[in-house]
RNA sequence: GAGCCCGUAGCUCAGUCGGUUAGAGCGCCAGGUUGUGGCCCUGGAGGCCGUGGGUUCAAUUCCCAUCGGGCUCCCCA
């Protein structure tokens, strides 16, 4: 491997041209399906402030703990943002989003920084698109935006997935369900892990999610979260259960899933797919009824999810599923000698005014380079000059697809080509 | 934070049981066609065999360290 005296910082990649197609392909359908669903594009700054990161995620979370970026220049702290639901809580409440009335339906796309060790599907520097709806305690705020996650993997013929869904309920359900928990875990506190151990007290939900062998036996005969949810949170998930189940849209009952932050409330579900690796889960999401308060707003509710954009590459490059389309350009002008080179140069601003793509060499290389370029660049039609043509004021229009040539005044050319730029 | 695997050309990879000028395919450049691409043929450029040290008469090959990459645990998108 040449090694090159400059690279890119671990767990961040350049995405080079070809790729670069794929992820415009991809960043053109879900705003054009977020439209459909008449949610607006919300774009926040890359760095916020460590404080609302630390107090939206909470101190004890992974995330916070020990996989963010910060650092201070003079009196301010500065975060390169792990994910996107603070930051956008905090420009709800900011720029008083709530006086534009209703409830703000919000999407976003952008990249997201942890500083975790890599792997197949996480990268200290990835992307999310996601979706936040806020201003809504109704399950159809929940199921829509469920919806939109699905509809988007739908779209692109992504269908093997697998919704989990759960709900960790209210904070007097939670409050409830927790020294519950509790008390069937102390009497085998010291059988379970050191990282559950240390959960006990701040936050014994996650000892659920935990995948440790010596907690198994334990959080098998836990009583569920389900079984302890009041009136409100109880109604609240079976009617999001009864919209997702009207809409067609099937989903697995996970008691124990509980998300890594800990600002969810009542709904939480994952998208799971089998074609990603270790790292299996394409999209995640839930409710989140207390974080505008806690970052300084009104009592709000709200609901959302994130969704990478890696992982959603990665799915689609593991079904075969195309994205984007080949490099192409309209128009590649051929010359021979500098009196065409000159001649050249000249036409290439009235082809793109006209609407067409158009190029040629920069290299001053031979025809026959020149046309293997036009090749190569996937051209549509070839311009040839030379002086011939310049005397005659009469150029060579060589279809490259269907190897056909003809001979004709520029203007004639221009009206030809017009097909090519209808749509 | 822990474990496992891998570093030879731009890419994918051979190879050297330690021994003169390190190979292939693809890609790139040029010629075959003095004005014509995609196929074909010929030629060319391009490697301190990741880096440093050790063993040896001799290291790309063996040993150690280091750096880089990949995967996994944990957690998450």
């Amino acid at each position: 491997m040449a090694q090159s005296k400059y690279t890119t910082h671990l767990g961040m990649v350049d995405i080079l041209p070809d790729e670069v197609r794929k992820w415009q392909a991809l960043e053109n359908l879900i705003r054009i399906e977020a439209e459909k669903f008449n949610f607006e594009e919300i774009r926040t700054p890359i760095m916020e402030q460590t404080e609302l990161i630390v107090r939206g995620l909470g101190q004890l979370t992974d995330i916070v703990s020990k996989e963010i970026f910060a650092f201070s220049r003079g009196e301010d702290n500065y975060v390169l943002r792990p994910e996107l639901t603070a930051p956008v809580v905090r420009s709800y409440v900011e720029n008083h989003l709530d006086q534009r009335g209703g409830s703000q339906k919000l999407f976003y796309i952008g990249p997201m920084f942890r500083a975790e060790r890599p792997q197949k599907g996480r990268q200290r520097q990835f992307h999310q698109f996601g979706v936040e709806v806020l201003g809504s305690d109704d399950a159809v705020a929940d199921v829509e935006v469920i919806s939109f996650m699905i509809h988007i993997y739908q779209k692109l013929g992504i269908t093997n997935t697998t919704l989990k869904l759960n709900s960790v309920g209210d904070p007097e359900s939670r409050e409830k369900y927790k020294a519950v928990l509790k008390s069937h875990l102390k009497p085998n506190f010291d059988k379970l892990s050191e990282i559950s151990q240390k959960r006990f007290e701040k936050n014994p939900l996650r000892i659920l999610d935990s995948k440790e062998e010596e907690d198994r036996p334990f959080i098998e005969t836990a009583p569920l979260i389900t079984e302890y949810l009041n009136e409100e949170s109880r109604t609240h998930y079976s009617k999001v259960k009864e919209y997702l189940t009207d809409l067609g849209i099937q989903f697995e009952e996970d008691p124990y899933l509980v998300r890594g932050m800990d600002y969810y409330t009542k709904t939480a579900f994952e998208l799971i797919s089998p074609d990603l690796g270790a790292q299996d889960a394409l999209a995640g999401g839930g409710r989140y009824d207390l974080l505008v308060e806690e970052i300084g707003g009104q009592p709000t509710p709200a609901v959302g999810f994130a969704a990478g954009m890696e992982r959603l590459i990665i799915a689609c490059e593991e079904l075969g599923i195309p994205l984007g389309t080949e490099k192409s350009v309209d128009v590649y002008i051929v010359t021979l000698g500098d009196a065409a080179r000159k001649w050249g140069v000249s036409k290439l601003p009235e082809l793109r005014m006209a609407g067409l793509s158009a190029t040629m060499d920069y290299m001053g290389r031979s025809m026959k380079a020149q046309m293997k370029d036009a090749n190569r660049e996937n051209a549509s039609f070839t311009i040839i000059v030379g002086d011939n043509e310049l005397n005659e004021e009469k150029f060579t229009l060589r279809n490259m697809k269907a190897s056909e040539e003809s001979s004709l005044p520029f203007d004639e050319i221009l009206a030809n080509l017009e097909y090519l730029y209808v749509d």
